[in-house]
DNA sequence: ATAGGGTTAG
């Protein structure tokens, strides 16, 4: 198979690399050197050959050292010898030798001035061996100080001190100072491509990511496994399976086989875009292949894939395969389960999952505390609340915080919410929309001025923070709720003119503020300019405006519009229905004009479609 | 031993 010689190509490719670009390169100890150090090693004067140094030797000797500066010149000293490679445990003792060092030279210029004064010639093999201790420490100021060192002693840095470079600025989040050291590596080895990849990753960011990729495979690297997973990740966690497909296509082509977790990545990638047939389809093929079987995250992936698709059902009956098939569920199936029937308004089930996790011998995590949280929240059973946060660790992370203000605020403890609020703040967490939309929130509805609030709602804004739809309907909302109904219309017209994103929840709202503020006129041509902004109305929206219709008794408008959602064919709620029929009735041509319309209305009025009010907003 | 699946707001 042809993959099978570019493989071996590749890994002697790797090997060629990474022997010529090695610190450890051939060197004939000079006469003088081995006086110094190497008394104790040879056996006796002359004619016998030196004792070759053993890793115990050198760690037993680095550790006896009577000062930091001999043992790092020692350090130096064994790694010129012929064919002395040292491991792992004499690197971490360094690490500490050079973090004392460095304390006490102040800067490394000290540390080589000192290294020079006791005879240590300073080579460029010295500099790269620092870069190494510091690389392998963790202490990356230092390293970016020997990296830049190795310029003013006009030394050129190999591959492998760019690679360890290009990783330290990774790690200090500057991308593009590493990426510029990753162009500027004339002799790419596997390793380049390798931290580069990993980083890129991580951070997902997908241009560079196929950049990097391209360029690899062009030059006959392929990643490993792990990496191509990972690559294979960000690919279907970004929602671009097509290109998640074609690196699978990569992967099969040098040699690593198609494993049940690249089949759940896909199906979840499937289901993340939106693709629900096609995650179903992969996930029937990969049974009929049978070349492996799914596992718990498949079905784990799948059964979430189908609720978010609204298909109940078949999400059960995953669930029961699980069962019958005797797999116990873990603790992310668990959160699955309690997200699942809080969505759904079970909240006693949801509940009962949460209490059985002890017996699962499972344990509950941030993602078990956030969904219990909503659940409570939206069952009104806050007296549980203290119960579910005992019985998770103390650590409060993002979204432990967000979901701890938006149960705060939800029960009017606002003074609790703000404080959650700073408590975060002071932590240097990476707050983000979620925090912010529900800070927004209880400021509004905690009494602070509309002054404020919208002042702090502008600051928000103007740092440049990524804020989406929910993050300013908060605001709109929390106005509108407090009864600033004009101040509320001025900033969502302000954001169309800013185009800021809306959906159709932002649009209700605003809506909202215009019937309670009894201008029905404008919520009507809101309702229009939305759908020109091709933004649907939904069973919300329909219900906020013809509820207002029905109190305003406009029922000219009202007709109009309720035409208008029934061509659309959005049911309303019982309520709103009962509202229409209450208003219109007494008519004799209005009841003439619905009445096939009020009859379709009675027939279903037993339909409990109602509970799927909710789930049909946060879904729009 | 471990990947791969899961959380929060209007």
């Amino acid at each position: 198979m042809l993959w099978r010689c570019n493989w071996v190509k590749q890994r002697r490719k790797i090997i060629n690399t990474l022997s010529f670009s090695s610190i450890h390169t051939h060197f004939s100890p000079k006469v003088k050197e081995i006086s110094e150090f190497s008394r104790e090693n040879t056996a006796g004067p002359r004619r016998a050959a030196p004792r070759p140094l053993t890793h115990d030797d050198v760690y037993s000797r680095l550790r006896e050292s009577p000062s930091d500066l001999k043992t790092l010149n020692f350090f130096f000293w064994c790694a010129r010898q012929n064919n002395y490679f040292h491991d792992d445990r004499a690197f971490e003792h360094m690490v500490g030798v050079v973090e004392k060092l460095a304390r006490q030279y102040k800067s490394i210029d000290g540390i080589i001035e000192g290294l020079r004064l006791s005879g240590c010639a300073i080579k460029p093999r010295v500099l790269l061996l620092l870069l190494e201790i510091f690389w392998r420490g963790h202490i990356y100021d230092k390293a970016i100080e020997v990296y830049k060192g190795m310029n003013s002693f006009g030394y050129v840095p190999n591959t492998r001190a760019m690679n360890m470079m290009m990783d330290v600025l990774f790690k200090n989040n500057l991308v593009d100072r590493a990426m510029e050291v990753f162009q500027g590596i004339r002799v790419r080895n596997f390793f380049s491509f390798d931290i580069a990849l990993s980083h890129l990753c991580r951070s997902r960011d997908l241009v560079k990511v196929k950049i990097v990729l391209k360029m690899m495979i062009t030059q006959g690297f392929y990643p490993n496994s792990e990496r191509f997973g990972q690559v294979l990740g960000v690919f279907c966690r970004t929602g671009c399976v097509g290109q998640g497909f074609q690196v699978v296509g990569l992967m099969i082509c040098s040699g690593i086989s198609v494993s049940v977790h690249v089949w759940s990545m896909l199906v979840s990638g499937f289901i993340r875009s939106g693709e629900l047939q096609k995650a179903v389809d992969l996930f029937n093929k990969m049974i009929q292949t049978g070349c492996c079987s799914p596992n718990l995250v498949t079905y784990t992936s799948l059964i979430k894939g189908f609720m978010d698709f609204g298909m109940v059902d078949e999400a059960f009956s995953v669930l029961s395969t699980v069962q019958s098939k005797g797999l116990a569920p873990d603790i992310v199936l668990c959160n699955v389960m309690i997200h699942t029937f809080t969505r759904l308004g079970r909240f006693e089930e949801a509940r009962n999952v949460f209490t059985s996790l002890k017996k699962r011998k499972l344990v509950a995590d941030r993602y078990t505390f956030a969904s219990m949280v909503s659940s409570l929240c939206l069952s009104r059973e806050f007296d549980l609340l203290p119960k579910i946060a005992d019985s998770i660790g103390t650590e409060l992370d993002l979204v432990t915080g967000n979901s701890l203000i938006n149960c705060f605020s939800k029960f009017g403890h606002m003074s609790y919410a703000l404080k959650v609020f700073c408590i975060m703040s002071n932590k240097d967490l990476a707050l983000d929309c979620y925090t912010y939309t529900g800070f927004l929130t209880a400021l509004c509805l905690g009494g602070a001025s509309a002054r404020d609030a919208v002042n702090m709602y502008e600051n928000i804004i103007r740092r440049n923070i990524r804020v989406d739809a929910h993050f300013h309907t908060a605001i709109i909302d929390g106005l509108v709720e407090v009864g600033k109904y004009s101040i509320a219309i001025r900033l969502f017209n302000r954001c169309i003119l800013e185009r800021y994103p809306l959906d159709v929840v932002s649009y209700t709202v605003a809506i909202k503020g215009l019937v309670r503020a009894k201008r029905i006129d404008e919520a009507c041509s809101f309702l229009s300019k939305m759908k020109e902004d091709g933004v649907m109305p939904n069973r919300r929206t329909y219900r906020t405006i013809i509820s207002g219709l029905c109190e305003e008794k406009d029922r000219d408008k009202l007709k109009k519009i309720l035409w208008e959602c029934i061509e659309e064919g959005v049911e309303l709620d019982p309520n709103t229905k009962f509202k229409v029929v209450y208003l219109l009735s007494p008519y004799r041509r209005d009841l003439s004009e619905f009445r096939s319309v009020f009859e379709k209305w009675k027939e279903n009025v037993f339909d409990v479609s109602d509970s799927c009010d909710e789930l049909a907003v946060s879904a729009g």
